[in-house]
DNA sequence: GTCTATATCATGATAGAC
DNA sequence: GTCTATCATGATATAGAC
């Protein structure tokens, strides 16, 4: 909380308005909340952001820059080892959603704040920030997808596809950590089955996603044609 | 479009809500915007309703009411022909989620739009929704863990748990539907494979489910104890 | 760069005529 | 039950002094 107290202001916003729209969401977040939260002026975000559109984008930007990066560095270094064999199904899965989890533990990557926002903000309605998700993922799931083709060649693409998807889901409503499933599920939980626990989490995810992914293949009731 | 011109009002307003709610989210969604979808008087949601958080709370326990008691009753009628047996996963998992995804096809118990708010609300930020989801999910969900667990004897409760929770999470995620998924997955979708086409997704999502399910038990890295 | 003050508009809700 | 008119509030955004 020292040195350069120009670009802190900035950051002390970017900070506020991860929180705030992680637990209230894009449209139940105001200025007013995010520039309080931050002991900013109301007029900062505006001149350091321009709009409130371009401050999630920010929000995000910050976070997932350095996440797909990962993913892709982690990826290239697996496929440089395998020297053209398959990668494992797991090895996969764990540098696509593994290497998120882990990100969470580290504060300055944004933590668990991030992470939830993260897994809500995928199913967020607003069109604009999913179409600048999409746009921020699209390489990166292009890249895992192939891998994942590669891995499984007796599973359908269009099967792995609606998989990824899946695991996708799955992922996100496990880090969004809402408490309406605390409610949901609402057992008496151990303290080391917390949703905090990100190292109890991780195991529990993979062996899902990857049951999930391997499982067998679907039996359609009928070879149904166009209607 | 005749008959009681009377309740028609309000059912024009739940109906324009449940629309509008899907598409743009609960706080990116007026009263101005459903009352002129609905082509009503803006005044008549106070009256019908007396406010839009009870006017979402209708929308949802007109269409949960029904579902959650089918998901009561399949379930009864299941452990009744089983007579005392544990019931097999698989029909569990069809009984909570394939109820669910069923539901979509009856356009007259919301169709489409009602599942894909739903997915959209589970990971809701607002309290308050969340909140009465839980109360309405609550009974429904306690009689499932319960079969589970007879369902899976050798599978630690707290792990059962934790795979109705991904299992919700990949549901939800599905039945969303977001164009974002589109984007993210962006494949040559052959039409059979569209989202829309319910009766080729529920037979995919039952096997990832089960597959998710029935998966190996993790690894975890360390047995280690509270921090 | 940061502040105050304010412009402009949309929101949820209600009072009261019909 | 339905309408018009309006209130009170809070929203995003900006102009202009410091």
């Amino acid at each position: 909380m020292v040195e350069a107290r120009n670009n802190d202001t900035r950051e002390r916003i970017l900070d506020a308005a991860e929180r705030l729209f992680m637990a209230h969401g894009y449209e139940g977040t105001s200025m007013r909340q995010i520039t309080g939260e931050a002991g900013v002026n109301l007029a900062a975000v505006n001149y350091h952001f321009g709009s409130k559109e371009t401050l999630i984008q920010e929000v995000f930007r910050r976070r997932l820059d350095w996440l797909n990066e990962e993913r892709l560095r982690v990826l290239d270094e697996l496929e440089r080892e395998a020297a053209g064999q398959p990668l494992k199904p797991s090895q996969i899965v764990d540098a696509f959603f593994g290497t998120m989890l882990r990100m969470a533990e580290d504060e300055s990557r944004g933590g668990m704040t991030f992470l939830r926002l993260l897994g809500r903000t995928l199913a967020e309605p607003s069109e604009f920030i999913r179409g600048f998700l999409a746009h921020e993922y699209k390489t990166v799931v292009d890249r895992y997808k192939e891998a994942l083709f590669k891995a499984l060649p007796d599973v359908p693409k269009a099967e792995i596809v609606w998989r990824f998807h899946f695991m996708l889901g799955a992922t996100s409503y496990a880090i969004a950590g809402t408490d309406a499933l605390r409610l949901v599920t609402d057992w008496q939980i151990e303290p080391e089955d917390s949703v905090d626990r990100l190292d109890r989490l991780l195991p529990r995810l993979m062996s899902f996603l990857i049951g999930g992914l391997r499982a067998q293949l679907p039996q359609f009731p009928d070879a149904a044609v166009d209607r």
